[in-house]
DNA sequence: TTGGCAAACGGGGAAAACCCCGTGTCATGT
DNA sequence: ACATGACACGGGGTTTTCCCCGTTTGCCAA
């Protein structure tokens, strides 16, 4: 009986290229090929086939890969997620991980270990690669790191509106908040990110997906 | 006789797949692999078949989409070459048409498109999805952004830099140089990118994938 | 030869960003 | 009822960034 393999991605060729070469591979079936979350939300409940294993991208419009995952996990808790991404980024594994999914891979991994990846995540319920094995386990121990993910809606925003050409004392007035208000967002967000410098700010913003560029 | 391809792409699952997905489409051949400029170049030059067709990955490390269509259009210059981007972004559109390339296709186009693609480029020697057609004709009409995208090696590399947490007294320590210097550099960079701020610098850096984030 | 012209550099001043000190309010919980 | 904590805010000082003034060096073309 061939493995189930469902596959979301928003790069058509990316989808369209890993479905070929996994089909080519004896013991694997793609089942169901979705371009997002809600695509393949949708095509489940429309009644296609549930994989054994759905292989996710993080990054996707409508609805991303951490989402998608957390869905599958809350209403198909049977199907082993495997979560595939361009960026090693810890905040993301983290992300990924706590969203339901036995696996992370990047986008260049070696075919052969992606099919190696399978076969354990199939019959073990679980893959690391060697790269990443040690970071999960410190990055699971240390919780901090998920502590310090909790960002404040307001933060968040002045995150954004800081990620621009912009002087604080205009972010101030764009949101409607005093100087030292903004400032205080600063602070708490140059902490949580351990930087010293709005740049810096910026582009760690920009690393966890929390800025729009 | 089947068109000869050939992929130069540093993601590994990304290379495998699309080489898979184009050798089950008849009439294609993948005739070289490449993870990057520099390895395309050693595997022609221990003389690997040359392809009727290369495409290829803007962003690559040890050698970029742009240096390896520049070095493929200098010195093999009867291959047509196709870029591949994940990315849209209209500097880069421009770099690679620049550097020789007949067409420009995202990684998320069908690839349905792409076979029509590489035969349109195969037999006329260029090809434009709908989507680029505008824009392209617009790029190149005013060449006011090929002349702001001027920019030294100095200045690029002081843009690296300057994308990260440090100060620029740092920055001017790194590259050895002096704060005056580097300082030049920022002046030079805020008028090119009409911006006023490190912060904005930097982001108009990302955008127009001048820095590596 | 000489006259731009660009790159590397120096000094100094104003503005922005950074980083402390502190207060008052409001919700929450024990 | 009162501690606790988070949030918005004010004042003020230091560092960094921004933006001028300028000079020297070397190269290339008239």
């Amino acid at each position: 009986m061939n493995i189930k393999i469902g596959l979301v991605d928003d790069h058509q060729l990316f989808l369209k290229s890993l479905s070929s070469l996994l089909s080519s591979i004896s013991g694997f079936a793609i089942v169901v090929e979705a371009n997002h979350g809600k695509d393949l939300q949708q095509k489940i409940e429309k009644g296609a086939p549930l994989p054994d294993i759905i292989l996710i991208d993080v990054e996707m419009p409508v609805m991303n890969g951490v989402d998608t995952a957390r869905w599958l996990r809350a209403h198909h808790p049977s199907v082993r997620l495997v979560a595939l991404s361009m960026k090693d980024n810890e905040q993301t594994v983290l992300d990924m991980i706590k969203a339901g999914c036995c696996s992370y891979l990047l986008k260049d991994t070696h075919p052969d270990e992606l099919e190696r990846a399978l076969h354990e995540v199939y019959y073990k319920n679980y893959y690391n690669s060697d790269i990443n094995k040690v970071d999960l386990a410190g990055l699971l121990m240390n919780n901090q790191s998920a502590m310090i993910l909790t960002i404040s809606e307001n933060e968040r925003a002045f995150l954004q509106h800081a990620s621009s050409d912009l002087t604080y004392k205009q972010v101030a007035a764009l949101m409607q908040l005093s100087e030292r208000t903004i400032d205080g967002y600063r602070e708490s967000l140059f902490s949580k990110f351990k930087v010293q410098s709005r740049t810096g700010m910026v582009l760690e913003g920009i690393r966890r997906g929390l800025v729009r560029v």
